[in-house]
DNA sequence: ATTATAAGACACCATTTGGTGTCGTGTAAA
DNA sequence: TTTACACGACACCAAATGGTGTCTTATAAT
């Protein structure tokens, strides 16, 4: 037991913009408390705790209790799968083509 | 009227796993129709549609009509801001720590 | 002219998502 | 020692999501 649910898609953290909010909040800081985190946003302090868990499944945050409060990291590894992602796919940006073909012209002279 | 619902969300569009998949099949070829993507997965052709949908919405994907077919070409250029999103992350990733890290020692030297 | 194919448009459904409020418990402050 | 605070754990709910099947229309093939 006390297993870590390790297993949420990174892409699928990242989809909504709360937890992206959380994720550039918690960049800004080296760690936050929850009820310091809620005041930013406009929901209450258990829908921003669940967001936090998703981002912790996704192992984008890391959580350790101090004395009643529950002070949150962030833990930006993880975001290095969604860069190699698109990485793959800057090959096909037109600016990345006009670039190409520059390289291209500069060959033939 | 006839207007586009260009109003989707880049990372909501590619938080699909389907839709990743999609979108890799769209970048291999330069054009295909929808009953040449649908026998990629096992769901059903109105499904992989709505998929297609989706991306169409996110600007990820621009389609014409040839004949009685549709056929689907990959933009990839919104994905640009998902780079440029994460590009702002790999400062916190302990590889790049550790690269600075270097920099500082050599500076000493 | 008839038949088969491609795909849009719906209606429909189960599950997930993103929020709420409340209760209980551990910790800090008065 | 009493009171206030931080937060996890539920139970609950409306709306969005991701799939299905069916009907219709336009086009292509026989």
């Amino acid at each position: 037991m006390s297993e870590n649910n390790e297993n949420r898609d990174v892409f699928d953290a990242v989809a909504d913009p709360t937890r992206r909010r959380l994720i550039r909040l918690l960049s800004e800081a080296e760690e936050l408390p929850l009820h310091e985190l809620t005041p930013h946003f406009q929901m209450g302090r258990t829908a921003v705790s669940k967001h936090l868990t998703i981002l912790k499944e996704a192992g984008l945050v890391i959580d350790r209790k101090v004395g009643r409060e529950t002070r949150f990291r962030l833990n930006a590894t993880p975001l290095r799968e969604i860069q190699d992602w698109v990485a793959y796919y800057t090959q096909f940006w037109s600016t990345n083509i006009l670039r190409l073909k520059q390289l291209l012209k500069e060959e033939e002279d």
